[in-house]
DNA sequence: TAGCCGTGGCG
DNA sequence: TCGCCAAGGCT
C-alpha cells in the first residue's frame, strides 16, 4: 500500500485533532481579542470578548469591545464603574442580563480573587455569568486548561462530524462528550478557538464549504450528503403576538420623559419612556390609562403608524401616543426629564429608540 | 427543564 | 419579507 492510500484510510478512520490545528495555523482568523503570535491571551481580554459573544456575532460585538477595552482597561478599572455607566456603554448590544452580570463578575473577580481571574474551571464557572461554556472557554484560550468550549458552532461541527441523530437540545451531552475526545493533549486553547473558527467560517449552518474543511474525510454527514441538516432540531411552537402603547411626552425646552424599568425581567434596569402593559389582548380604548399623569388635563395624540419589534420570544406591537408640555412642567414620580440631544448616552435599548425616533422624526 | 432574555444580518 | 440564527446563562 502507497503513502496516499494509507494517509486517505487513516483520515477516513477518524477527525485529527492535529489535522483540525494545522489547518487552524494558516487560517485562523485575526480578532481584537486574539494573542498574535506567541504572545499570552489577556484573561480580561478573553472573558469580556466571551461575554460579549454569547448569541452575539463577531462584527457586532466589535465595537462594543474596543469601547470597553478602552474605557476599563482591567478588570478591577471595570469593577470600580457605577454600573449605570456599563449599562449605558452596553445599550444595544441587548441581553443586558449580561452586563449586569458583567459589573458583578468583575466585582467578584476583585472580592474572591483579588483582581486576578482564578485559573480554575470550578472558580471561573462559580463567578456571575459564566456558565460551563464561558468557563470552558475562558479556561482553555487564556489558560490552556483541558477543556472543550461547547457552543453552537461547536454543536454544528460535532453533529456534522458524527451525524448524531439526536434533536437539540437533547443531543448536548452526546455532543460533549464526543468533543472531549477529540481534545488533543496539547493546545486546548487553539483546538477551542479553532472549533468555532470552523464552524464560522467552513461548517456554516447553510452550504457549508466542505471542500475546504479539514474534516471533510471523517465527516459522516459529508460523506452522506446531508450535512446540512444537521444539527437536527426539534419544531419549536412561535410566540404570541403582545400589543401595548407608549407615550412620548416632549417639554418645550428639548426634553423627554424617561423612567427606569425593573431591575429583573425583560430589558431589566434599562431606560424607557413610560408605557402600558404589553399584552396579547391589549385594548387601545383603554390605552390611556396607562399615560403618565400631568397636573391639569393634556392631550394626547395618538401617531399615525405603530413600532414594531420582535423579540426571542414573541413578536410586539406598540401604538405610539405624543403630547407637549410647557417649560418648568414637572416630571411625574418615578419619571424624569432628559434633553433629547443627549439620547444617544441613555440606556435606551432598540425598542425605544423606535419609539422615540417614530415620534420625533 | 424549558422558558425567558435583544439585536442585527442574511438568504 | 421573514424565519433563522449568532462564541449562552439563569431560574
Amino acid at each position: 500500500m502507497n503513502v496516499a492510500v494509507r494517509t486517505l484510510k487513516r483520515k477516513k478512520a477518524a477527525a485529527d485533532p492535529a489535522d483540525l490545528l494545522a489547518w487552524y495555523d494558516r487560517h485562523r482568523r485575526v480578532l481584537p481579542w486574539r494573542a498574535r503570535g506567541r504572545a499570552k491571551a489577556d484573561p480580561y481580554a478573553v472573558w469580556l470578548s466571551e461575554i460579549m459573544l454569547q448569541q452575539t456575532t463577531v462584527k457586532t460585538v466589535g465595537p462594543y469591545y474596543a469601547k470597553f477595552l478602552t474605557r476599563w482597561p482591567t478588570v478591577g478599572a471595570l469593577a470600580a464603574a457605577p454600573l449605570d455607566d456599563v449599562l449605558r456603554a452596553w445599550a444595544g448590544l441587548g441581553y443586558y442580563a449580561r452586563a449586569r452580570n458583567l459589573h458583578a463578575c468583575a466585582k467578584a473577580v476583585v472580592e474572591r480573587h483579588g483582581g486576578i481571574f482564578p485559573r480554575e474551571l470550578e472558580a471561573l464557572r462559580a463567578l456571575p455569568g459564566i456558565g460551563e461554556y464561558t468557563a470552558a472557554a475562558v479556561g482553555s484560550i487564556a489558560f490552556d486548561l483541558p477543556a472543550v468550549p461547547v457552543d453552537g458552532n461547536v454543536e454544528r461541527v460535532v453533529t456534522r462530524l458524527f451525524a448524531i441523530e439526536e434533536a437539540m437540545p437533547a443531543a448536548k451531552p452526546e455532543i460533549k462528550r464526543l468533543a472531549a475526545s477529540l481534545l488533543p493533549p496539547h493546545r486546548s486553547g487553539d483546538f477551542a478557538q479553532a472549533l468555532m473558527d470552523l464552524g464560522a467560517t467552513i461548517c456554516s449552518p447553510k452550504k457549508p464549504a466542505c471542500a475546504l474543511c479539514p474534516w471533510s474525510e471523517p465527516c459522516i454527514a459529508r460523506a452522506r450528503g446531508d450535512q446540512e441538516t444537521f444539527p437536527r432540531k426539534a419544531p419549536k411552537r412561535e410566540g404570541k403576538q403582545r400589543y401595548g402603547a407608549a407615550f412620548v411626552a416632549l417639554r418645550a425646552d428639548g426634553c423627554v420623559l424617561l423612567r427606569q424599568r425593573p431591575e429583573k425581567g425583560l430589558l431589566g434596569a434599562m431606560t424607557e419612556v413610560p408605557g402600558s402593559d404589553w399584552a396579547h389582548d391589549f385594548d387601545l380604548s383603554t390605552a390611556l390609562d396607562a399615560a403618565p399623569r400631568f397636573r391639569g388635563k393634556l392631550q394626547w395624540r395618538k401617531l399615525g403608524g405603530t413600532v414594531t419589534h420582535v423579540f426571542t420570544h414573541f413578536p410586539l406591537r406598540l401604538t405610539v401616543y405624543k403630547a407637549e408640555l410647557p417649560r418648568g412642567t414637572p416630571a411625574p414620580k418615578g419619571a424624569r426629564w432628559a434633553k433629547v440631544s443627549g439620547l444617544a448616552g441613555e440606556a435606551l435599548p432598540t425598542l425605544m429608540r423606535k419609539v422615540l425616533a417614530h415620534a420625533l422624526e
